[in-house]
RNA sequence: GCGCCCUUAGCUCAGUAGGAUAGAGCAACUGCCUUCUAAGCAGUGGGUCGGAGGUUCGAAUCCUCCAGGGCGUACCA
């Protein structure tokens, strides 16, 4: 039992000699170390309810609470009625022992367990290399899968793609013009064709395998596929270089090829939610209580967005996921709502689909900002962005901010100041303990022997520990919140913690029963780093 | 017009379910390397939490209104 269950199991006890019900029992963590380690507002939710002074209620749960050595040392009444309590050092010594015996596997937690999830993000149609905007769905995607997986889910990523259609034929088109222009022609090349680089490049890949053969071949069909090949290939890879893999490369196609859509279309109109009109096919979403209708077949007998995405998400949660998270941009923002009340229409189970949306990336070139377009030539890949950072600093920099706020990253000062980022930071107090824990073994101290962990006194050390033990904890709120960007400021504050400890305690001294016990606690502030970066996809470095 | 997000120190942002004196980094200024990595530590200055009401013991946080910015609001995805 941890401290915090211990305090919240006595609070309960308290209220249930009262037979009080209904009352949610929180426990704060005090800002300030002068009112403890955990604070309960029980009193001051009670006083109404008792009619009482929150004082005397507070005097009275410290009363009634034992001081369990195991957990707590003492309990303070402070303010206009806080119960403080201070974990005890014996608590603290306990739970490091168990950092270092759970090694990889503290921070993990059995709150999903036998619970799976799917999490479908990225899903970039083959039209044109990742660009940064992809950049911070994929790695919120990919750490949040981590995190997941970490409080037990077994999570499926998932990519989902749209290899027809118009943009497709454009791309094809674009490719073939290229290739033409290779093959020594005259090309108008449209404005509203893909101006990119890579869009000559696969054309310069075909000619090298084709020569001018292709030169009369008015079919787009070749091309198009090539470059779909090309790209789709290129992608996989900066996927893999960002540090994880898709599980499933789920394609849009399957739903017309098994039915799917057709079928979601006449469930739809047994509900009442279809009409033709002007030769379309549209989704009555007035009728469930949105401002207007929207269309799903267009006149031209090609389906809109929405309806595939229906039909997909109806598959998601008829292949039994507990959690289904999707992971959009904030320009895709309009587009679930009708999805979702469409499946919800069709009498499916919406609430455990999360939809996520991350807000845009502003990308600075210095003071300049720099308008991306996949269509137009100017953006920068993800890839470029790796090249020039490294993808330590790309997937801190995706992840540092909370998902909800924008996200400028100047690349100027990315380049430059890359020695003064925060990721640094971290890895250089991981380096630091690395270093220490090296010389400790030169020094032949044996890191097996028991260490006496009661030498651990100094508040450095004290803060230190109360920062470890708290991991598992931010591992699951990040988790079950989905912001990833929580344990990105809990490893910031714990390499704080440590610098400062570092700073004043000498682990390798003439004490060596002291020195034993600090290199213990370094292990574990060790472990907690090297676990937390691992859940973040950020190396941890023995040396810098 | 309508929907979603944002507005906190000069700049970039935290603020975990409403709690105690609002935090960090960068920038500015001042100290600390003969000792395990100074990519570090300590300190100083810097704020009417966009504005106005409301809810209550208590609001940066919840509600309403207003202002500013971003993204949408397609028979594009």
């Amino acid at each position: 039992m941890t401290t915090q269950e211990y305090i919240i199991q006595q609070l309960q006890r308290f209220l249930d000699a009262r037979q009080i019900s209904g009352i949610e029992i929180i426990l704060e963590k005090p800002k300030e170390e002068k009112f403890g380690d955990f604070a309960s507002t029980l009193a001051l939710q009670l006083a109404k309810h008792l009619k009482k002074n929150p004082r005397q209620i507070a005097e009275e749960l410290k009363a009634f609470i034992p001081v369990d050595e195991r957990y707590i040392s003492r309990i303070e009444i402070a303010g206009p009625g806080f119960v403080n309590f201070f974990a005890s050092k014996t608590y603290l010594y306990t739970q490091l022992r168990k950092i270092l015996e759970e090694k990889e596997r503290f921070g993990q937690s059995a709150v999903g367990k036998g619970k799976t999830a799917q999490i479908e993000f990225v899903s970039a149609n083959p039209t044109g290399p990742l660009t940064i905007g992809h950049g911070r769905g994929a790695v919120l995607g990919d750490t949040l899968a981590r995190l997941l997986q970490a409080v037990g889910y077994k999570v499926t990523r998932e990519y989902y793609f749209n290899n027809a259609g118009r943009q497709m034929r454009i791309l094809g088109e674009s490719v073939r013009l290229r290739y033409l222009e290779l093959c020594g022609e005259k090309v108008e090349f449209p404005e509203d064709y893909y101006q990119g680089e890579y869009i000559i490049d696969i054309a310069r890949t075909i000619f090298k395998e084709k020569g001018d053969a292709l030169k009369s071949e008015t079919d787009i069909a070749y091309f198009k596929d090539r470059a779909e090949q090309i790209i789709f290939t290129g992608i996989k890879n900066t996927i893999r270089r960002l540090g994880f893999e898709f599980d499933v490369f789920y394609n849009e196609k399957s739903l017309y090829d098994e039915g799917k859509i057709d079928e979601i279309i006449e469930r739809l109109r047994e509900k009442g939610l279809i009409a033709e009109r002007d030769g379309a096919v549209w989704f009555l979403t007035s009728k469930l209580g949105f401002d207007q209708d929207r269309v799903i077949v267009k006149s031209s007998g090609e389906p809109t967005y929405r309806l595939p995405d229906i039909a997909y998400h109806v598959e998601k949660v008829k292949r039994g996921f507990d959690l289904i998270i999707d992971i959009f941009g904030a320009d895709h923002i309009a587009t679930y709502p009708d999805v979702l009340a469409a499946v919800k229409a069709l009498g499916y189970d919406v609430d455990r689909i999360k939809v996520l949306i991350h807000q845009f990336v502003t990308l600075y070139e210095g003071e300049e900002k720099v308008k991306m377009s996949t269509r137009k030539a100017n953006f920068v890949t993800l890839d470029e962005l790796m090249d020039e950072v490294g993808v330590d600093v790309t997937r801190y920099f995706f992840l540092m901010r909370s998902m909800n706020s924008h996200l400028n990253f100047d690349l100027t000062l990315a380049k430059k100041q890359s020695e003064e980022n925060p990721v640094f930071y971290i890895q250089y107090a991981h380096a630091r303990i690395c270093s220490i824990l090296k010389l400790a073994e030169t020094r032949k101290i044996d890191l097996n022997a028991t260490a006496d962990l009661a030498l651990l006194q100094a508040p450095e050390e004290i803060n230190l520990i109360k920062h470890l033990v708290h991991f598992p904890q931010v591992v699951e709120s990040g988790a079950l919140n989905y912001e990833p960007h929580r344990l990105v400021n809990y490893l910031y504050d714990l390499a704080t913690y440590f610098h400062k400890f570092y700073t004043e305690c000498r682990v390798i001294g003439d004490d060596l029963q002291l020195s034993r016990a600090r290199l213990a606690l370094i292990d574990a502030a060790r472990l907690v780093l090297a676990n937390g970066l691992g859940l973040l996809g950020i190396t941890a470095p023995d040396h810098m």
